[in-house]
RNA sequence: GCCGAGGUGGCGGAAUUGGUAGACGCGCUGGCUUCAGGUGCCAGUGAGGGAAACCUCGUGAAGGUUCAAGUCCUUUCCUCGGCACCA
């Protein structure tokens, strides 16, 4: 259902914009590679493949049968060679340019499987499988350098007005550019003994003013000095190895218990010269910064945290502004981390924040052992996936040569579509006639590269690509220029980060190469709410769970008259976790299929366009499916009613009675409310209301006239015009019904008349001292005066207003009095 | 834990710029139509009081600003999305 709600907001708009007398290409592809089609391959049996194939050619019908209007002589699958050849081409262009290079990454290991896995398979902390506890484990991959363009991503976000302001706000915190200095503390003695030579502990800090409070230094359980400390040390090492156990999710690992252990290596302060301890800790991570922090707990949450449960100095070098505090002693109060003055920071006191950050960024700069820098949260962007369905790495490993590129000549790197893989890891390695190859450089045999692309490369360019799919000989051609950037984006929030970030780095990667003139490839994005209904499951065993359709599901009461839900096909209670988005993980998807077959597309439509707001989530009701196709039929009983009397005329707007003037003005009122909903705000669920509220009146309006029936006709010609991008197909029918020989699809919007828009008199308000206490009718030209005076003649106002001295009497044009007494 | 969004009748939601809270739809109640059920049509429907006019209360909770607060500010609770290998 999400799909389907994603493109009815796409073809309404499409749709709308056509009859504005746009260009417009709504195109379809299909994000074919990835976990789901290997999951299902898994639990079924076949081949990725062939389900991906099968799922494609099922959607396909569907969205048909929904009446999309889509180019499908653009249509594209991500799985194709033709489409992923280029995501190998700029991959290896990437490579040339020092964009792609080759790093380390941690993953989750699964032990028992002896295999990677997705952040989605570890459920608890275990393999979903195997159910045995995840490690950590550091495998070489490749990166692709988006910090490169971190302040450009950045600062463009600026430029992207019509972008939600929750989706740039989430993008400029994740990318999370912060200016601080970088430290180094020398290593003392021990530390130079157990590293072996001389060296520095490199941190970053925002809190440069709170230096000389640091009273330990803190690194990740992958820092090399970890590492050093950890040769002599069992107990360290030990330590350490229990830091790898758990997944690598972020989440995981912020919400795991502090803990650390000392190295029982000391580095140098930079400025005091004393001699700090330097710690292992759990949540400090090698991905950001240096994986090393300087610890001031007094001006810290989390050092204060730690420094309280392991005895460690707290020393509080700022003096609040405020007089929060006057020491930094337990319990931790959010004032000890406020930027104020220095103090117990020997040279460098009596100083505010900024100028405190300068003169010790100067100080330590000056011995050679700092510097102010910028550091951003982005981290590279790995694309190493080591599993089967995705498109190939386009690498040969050869033990003379190295790892050479796949020559442009021998693209694509076909992936076999015959594998069926068994949770065992990626098949790919099983394959000789994948794998074996000779060197490109030396022609000895060699071995091909078996890790895929993340799947998100797949997402990063195809929007491109609509404009020329049926280039063979170039990723992209000039018909970019015309088609691009996107004018109507749509896509769920939950692509808030991660997709939309990728897309604009990838579409600035493109143009850096020559291949585009385009900084931004969405000029306005709408991002959907999520598809919910009701998620059922079991849990059958250590870390598995089964979970259970909806339709699958029934609603009971048990002996004690408590709610329960119980499988229909066994009668044995489920467990439900209440609502959640509709998915395939979750199995609580809803077939739109069903529902197209029963109701029919135009009430599928209407239902996802008038159930909620398009940014908000939409829970998914039997009962308002129901609804949306009882109005589709009281349209229809109205148009047909109303034909039954035969041909129409033209409305007269001067020979109209005070009924007929409501009604034609009520018309375009909401003409010109449902251009500016579907238009401007994309409230299409208002649209709808309003046009209900019109069909309403014309329902109860008089037929009996001849300029009553021209009022009518009138109406529902623009009901028709206003609902057909909504529901095409009842509107193409009744177009015709209302005696127009044309498709109601070659029709222009339709423009208010500002004639019929105007009234001679309108209703106002009338508050004493701001609560409601009457209503007065006013000419639409009248005096404020007037206006006031109507309101305080009015009967309940006087009232409440009595004997008292009117105050003052405040008046809101075409709206509202209110008299203050 | 961090970042973002949201919380309004029995339910989905409306209130667009601080100006009538509850549009529209669902559900429910009563009536008409029907042998009956359904459909369809008509009326009612935030809570409390009142014969009625109308009054009081009411937008997760608690404070505040304002002539006027669902809307702005402070604190707080809950729900949802994301957290880099679901896409």
């Amino acid at each position: 259902m999400g799909h389907v709600r994603n493109y009815t907001i796409g073809d309404v708009i499409a749709r709308h914009q056509r009859m504005l007398g746009k260009n417009v290409l709504q195109p379809m592809g299909w994000d074919a590679f990835g976990l789901p089609a290997e999951n299902a391959a898994m639990a079924k049996g076949v081949a990725p493949a062939a389900w991906t194939w099968d799922n494609i050619a099922y959607m396909r019908r569907q969205l048909r049968a929904l009446g999309f209007g889509i180019d499908w002589d653009r249509e594209l699958a991500t799985c194709q060679p033709e489409y992923y050849r280029w995501n190998q081409w700029l991959f290896l262009k990437l490579l040339d340019k020092g964009l792609v290079y080759q790093k380390t990454g941690t993953v989750n290991w699964d032990p028992l499987d002896q295999t990677v896995l997705a952040n989605e398979q570890v459920i608890d902390g275990r393999g979903w499988r195997t159910g045995a506890v995840v490690e950590k484990r550091e495998i070489p991959m490749y990166y692709m350098r988006i910090t490169a363009y971190a302040d450009e991503l950045l600062e463009a976000l600026d430029t992207l007005g019509d972008w939600p302001e929750r989706v740039r706000l989430m993008q400029a915190n994740w990318i999370g550019r912060s200016e601080g200095v970088e430290i180094a503390f020398p290593y003392a003695d021990s530390a130079r003994a157990a590293a072996g030579s001389d060296g520095v502990l490199k941190v970053f800090t925002t809190r440069a003013d709170t230096l000389l409070g640091a009273t330990y230094c803190a690194v990740a359980a992958e820092h090399p000095l970890a590492t050093a400390a950890a040769r002599d040390n069992p107990q360290l090492a030990a330590f350490i190895g229990e830091c790898k156990s758990g997944s690598v999710m972020e989440a995981d690992i912020a919400t795991a218990e502090k803990r650390g252990m000392p190295t029982g290596l000391h580095v140098i302060h930079p400025l005091s010269g004393a001699e700090l301890e330097v710690w292992v800790a759990n949540y400090v991570l090698m991905g950001y910064g240096e994986g090393a922090v300087m610890a001031v707990p007094a001006h810290d949450e989390r050092d204060f945290e730690f420094a309280g449960k392991y005895g460690l100095p707290i020393r509080c070098v700022i003096r609040s502004t405020t007089g929060a505090y006057t020491d930094t002693t337990a319990p931790w109060q959010p004032a000890y981390a406020e930027h104020g003055i220095t103090v117990n920071s020997s040279a460098f006191d009596g100083l505010d924040f900024q100028q405190a950050v300068d003169a010790i960024a100067t100080a330590v700069e000056k011995k050679g052992l700092g510097k102010k820098r910028v550091q951003f949260r982005l981290r590279d962007w790995g694309i190493s996936r080591q599993r089967y369905w995705g498109t190939p790495i386009p690498i040969i490993h050869c033990t003379a040569c190295g790892d050479v590129p796949v020559p442009d000549e021998q693209l694509p790197v076909v992936l076999p579509e015959d594998c069926v893989p068994d949770g065992s890891g990626n098949p790919l390695n099983k394959r000789a006639d994948f794998v074996v190859c000779s060197c490109p450089k030396c022609g000895q045999p060699a071995r091909r590269e078996t890790d895929t692309m993340d799947t998100f490369v797949d997402s990063s360019w195809y929007f491109l690509r609509f404009a020329c799919a049926d280039s063979a000989t170039a990723m992209v051609d000039e018909r970019v220029r015309y088609w691009l950037p996107v004018d109507q984006y749509i896509g769920g929030i939950e692509h808030a980060i991660l997709h939309l970030l990728y897309s604009r780095f990838w579409t600035r990667a493109m143009r850096d190469l020559g291949l585009l003139q385009l900084d931004e490839p969405f000029a306005r994005l709408l991002t959907q709410g999520m598809v919910l209904n009701g998620i059922y499951f079991r849990k059958t065993g250590a870390g598995r769970i089964t979970y259970f359709n909806p339709t699958e599901v029934e609603a009971r009461t048990d002996a004690a008259g408590q709610p329960l839900h119980v499988l229909i096909a066994d009668g044995e209670p489920v467990q439900t976790s209440g609502i959640g988005t509709m998915s395939k993980s979750r199995n609580n998807g809803v077939d739109p299929q069903a529902l197209v077959d029963t109701l029919g597309a135009d009430t599928a439509r209407l239902f996802t366009m008038f159930t909620a707001p398009p940014e908000q989530s939409l829970e998914w009701s039997d009962e308002g499916v129901q609804g949306a196709s009882r109005f589709l039929k009281r349209v229809w009983k109205a148009v047909y009613t109303h034909a039954a009397g035969g041909p129409a005329g033209q409305v007269d707007a001067a020979a109209l009675n005070e009924a007929q003037c409501a009604l034609r003005r009520q018309v375009h009122q909401t003409l010109a409310k449902v251009s500016d909903d579907i238009g401007r705000r994309r409230t299409f669920n208002t649209a709808i209301a309003a046009v209900m509220e019109l069909l309403n009146s014309v329902v109860r309006a008089e037929t009996a006239t001849p300029t009553d029936r021209a009022v009518i006709q009138e109406a529902l010609e623009l009901s028709l015009l206003m609902l057909s991008p909504i529901v095409p197909h009842i509107c193409h029918r009744l177009w015709q019904v209302l005696g127009h020989s044309g498709a109601i699809i070659d029709e222009s919007w339709p423009q208010p008349d500002p004639a019929a828009l105007q009234a001679a008199t309108v209703e106002i308000v009338v508050q004493v001292n701001g609560k409601l206490r009457g209503r007065v009718t006013v000419a639409t030209d009248a005096s404020e005066a007037d206006v006031r005076a109507a309101a305080l003649a009015d009967e309940n106002v006087q009232r409440f207003v009595a004997d008292k001295p009117v105050r003052k009497a405040i008046v809101v044009a075409g709206k509202l009095v209110n008299v203050v007494v």
